[in-house]
DNA sequence: CCCGTTTCAGGTGAAAACACCTGATTCGGC
DNA sequence: GCCGAATCAGGTGTTTTCACCTGAAACGGG
């Protein structure tokens, strides 16, 4: 009698790569796709309507609901859930954001299909998957934790300045940004200047890397 | 006998992407996955040591050397090869690119695999694939045209306007872009001046997301 | 109750960014 | 030789951005 296949579903809104992750996925042999899911909220939707999946591998970019957000939502709803995020980028905010919100393990979409199923399963037989890339990033990430400040290494952001910094990546001026969220510019000054400090960036472009790079802003 | 399958390249950087799109196409019947490579650059070095493939799929920001130059390329030296383009955005000037590189489709990465299949039956049998989403598009330019200049369409940027975009993707004074370029500040002030008259927008942000847009930067 | 945190908002001055002008080179094509 | 296009560079002035202060009101918890 053959063992039963582990449950995956798959969470990104790009159609292509997931039908294409999903075939791969199944190729692997000892997992199976359960479903697959456009965002973070479609997901929540669908979830109740299957068996408990195994395992999910979660986009971090994402329109409606982020991976971060759903990653949480997951936490609270169903812990059992393993969480394997999937990024585009190697942002180091961003993989302590994903393990902090509860994943498992942390891959870049442009990684061997290898590394996926080692990915898969090392967190189903270990519980866990530490690329190189992941740890080298906490590494770096820890050594810049002196530099800094010692409270923490994850910036994290009120729901003010993620809105701030949504408008930061347009062409707006402070003061029209001020007139839109209803502020003095002043306190937009303020916003942009705590920002700065804690996003480490000098300049308002700095600002919209950090935003795209984080899935706050999305082009 | 059974017809023969016609022979589709991919060309992504995204390795993950790469795979699940291969078993996809292959799963579609008619076409077979011939070979893949990484980028534009590792494309033109691999495509002599195959058989010639009917059609290309082909990926827009690459780093090395990008959909773009590839199509170029493409169209100077295997004419016949067609090319169907894939990108993250749904953006004009990508479009009007690609398009004059020669390419007879454009398909998002984040639609679904018939439209995939559609595009591929659509360029091997009519030769050409213009979706909704392109026409859409090229009518909205055509609209634009009056508005902006008769010229043209496509704005044409040169080899070291390009520089200076990238430069200008940074924490960079204008000032320290000089320095790196070896150029006036002055001469930078034209630079900046004149692309945002090109890329019709106002402000350094505005330069930074048309870079990241059109894959002049990549995060 | 006080304390820390968050949110808000003011002032000042310096630096950078933006607007609009000018003209000198170089280079390839007609 | 002349012309247009691309490249380079200077001047002047306004607006925006950035740096570094200050303090008030609101709120929840020890």
């Amino acid at each position: 009698m053959p063992v039963k296949d582990f449950d995956v579903v798959l969470v990104d809104d790009h159609v292509l790569l997931r039908n294409g992750l999903a075939k791969l996925v199944d190729s692997f042999g000892g997992y199976r796709v359960l479903f697959e899911a456009d965002n973070g909220k479609d997901f929540t939707e669908k979830i109740g309507l299957h068996a408990m999946p195994d395992i999910v591998l979660l986009d971090i970019n994402m329109p409606e609901m982020d991976g971060y957000e759903t990653a949480l939502w997951l936490r609270k709803n169903f812990p059992l859930v393993k969480i394997l995020a999937l990024s585009m980028y190697d942002n180091e905010n961003a993989i302590i954001r994903m393990f902090k919100a509860g994943a498992k393990g942390y891959i870049l979409k442009d990684c061997e299909p290898s590394e996926l199923r080692a990915a898969l399963d090392g967190i189903m037989h270990k519980g866990f998957y530490y690329s190189e890339l992941v740890t080298g990033r906490l590494i770096h990430t820890i050594n810049k934790m002196d530099d800094d400040q010692p409270g923490g290494g994850l910036t994290q952001l009120s729901e003010r300045e993620i809105e701030f910094l949504k408008l930061a990546c347009s062409e707006l001026t402070y003061k029209e940004i001020a007139e839109k969220m209803f502020l003095s510019p002043r306190t937009i000054d303020g916003y942009r200047d705590a920002l700065f400090e804690k996003l480490n960036v000098k300049t308002r472009v700095g600002l919209v890397m950090y935003a795209i790079k984080n899935g706050i802003f999305s082009l």
